[in-house]
DNA sequence: TTTAAAATTTAGACAACTCTAAAATATTAT
DNA sequence: ATAATATTTTAGAGTTGTCTAAATTTTAAA
């Protein structure tokens, strides 16, 4: 059993390596973490001892096999424990993850199994984020986001890159919720702001916000 | 905020104070919680700091005011979950303890509100004990052991004074559930057994078995 | 290629919680 | 009432995970 401090670790240095390859250094830890890059440093070295990751001084890790299915074992817990809490207990999307942060890390095979179950296999979490199963495989999660988009065409709104509460709570105001059909209807050279569509409304996103919109099946 | 050590002691010492009258002894404690005395004394001291408990040395401790709510909530916590666990997860009663015991430390006022509302409210846990409300309050819970029935009487049975998993499942096995009609058949004065009756089946059950079946609404 | 800046590691310390062994206090049995 | 025993506390130390400040290594720039 790993402590909570080793899980969050390895969760971190999972979500890392997906984002900026595959070395991941010592400060991008620390600001992730938020904690000193000298902390980072003495955790690294206990992972390295307990081999669930690669460490060479001055050269960043990164994980083992063993470190990868323990953290994709605590990002499913803390997917299927924000379902759990959107789905069942109607919180909002935005409120949910400093909870499931905690509740990531409550010991149990069965629990995690039965909450699955519960929930009916989830394969997507609330913020469109693949939830791994109990073997840490995920289904393909193929996504395009909107400035990867021709004017004209469409997809449905599936994830998010940014999940931030403030920019949660920023699509919660627009009217922008997953499952929506988004139509992409002009794109404004000057400024790079889209002019998008949905059901039920037209609204203008600044290019920053069209890059943390994720869409499926475009055409 | 509180830590899980602290949480885990006012718990234990609300308990035994329940159990064993007010003032509560260092080796009481060290025994509940599995820990040696000299750690007691140590926490015993933190916590008479944060004036959650009135500490003199070799004279035990009691709770204060403040102390006896926070484990009161901590004490709800762990009950609101433990009916989660087994109403909506299909947990059986002997599984959840363990667990439950570190969902409780969760941190959030709003996940154990809306979880109490996701339940409807439960008054009492999977094994009969109340669940204190938001200020502490629980039901009054009137119930009365075999021990203290006349022959002929009967009620229903509502709780268990021990909740070993070991016990769990021994009435798990005898086919004894909560909300069961028990009526007292015959008690033999010889090993003071006792005779019972359920709807479906009669049985045997011996003195220290009755002394924790816990019934209501006997006559 | 040497120097300046940035990143990383080491050394030493601290906080929370635990332990063992020894000392102090309380309880009990004679 | 005193001795023996049991309980509780103190002192000192270990573990995990964190921090600051100083030293080292790497990277980037002149």
């Amino acid at each position: 059993m790993y402590s909570q401090a080793e899980e969050n670790y390895l969760k971190t240095i999972y979500t890392l390596e997906k984002e900026f390859g595959n070395e991941v250094s010592t400060n991008l830890i620390a600001g992730k973490i938020k904690t000193k890059a000298s902390s980072v440093t003495d955790m690294l070295k206990k992972l390295a001892n307990k081999e669930l990751v690669v460490y060479k001084k001055y050269q960043g890790v990164y994980l083992t096999e063993t470190g990868r299915l323990t953290a994709l074992k605590v990002i499913r817990k803390h997917r299927l424990w924000e379902s759990f809490l959107v789905q069942k207990l109607q919180f909002s999307w935005h409120e949910v993850h400093d909870i499931a942060e905690q509740l990531e890390h409550v010991k149990s095979e069965a629990l995690i199994d039965k909450l699955d179950a519960f929930l009916k296999f989830p394969k997507l979490d609330p913020h469109g984020d693949p939830i791994p199963d109990a073997h840490g495989r995920t289904i393909l999660n193929k996504t395009v986001t909107i400035t990867d988009m021709k004017i004209g065409s469409a997809g449905v709104f599936v994830g998010v890159r940014d999940s931030s509460a403030s920019f949660l709570k920023y699509l919660n105001k627009k009217n922008l919720a997953l499952g929506d059909k988004i139509k992409v209807i002009d794109i404004e050279p000057f400024d790079s702001s889209y002019h998008i569509e949905t059901k039920t409304h037209r609204l203008v996103i600044t290019s920053n916000v069209a890059e943390n919109l994720c869409l499926k099946n475009v055409k």
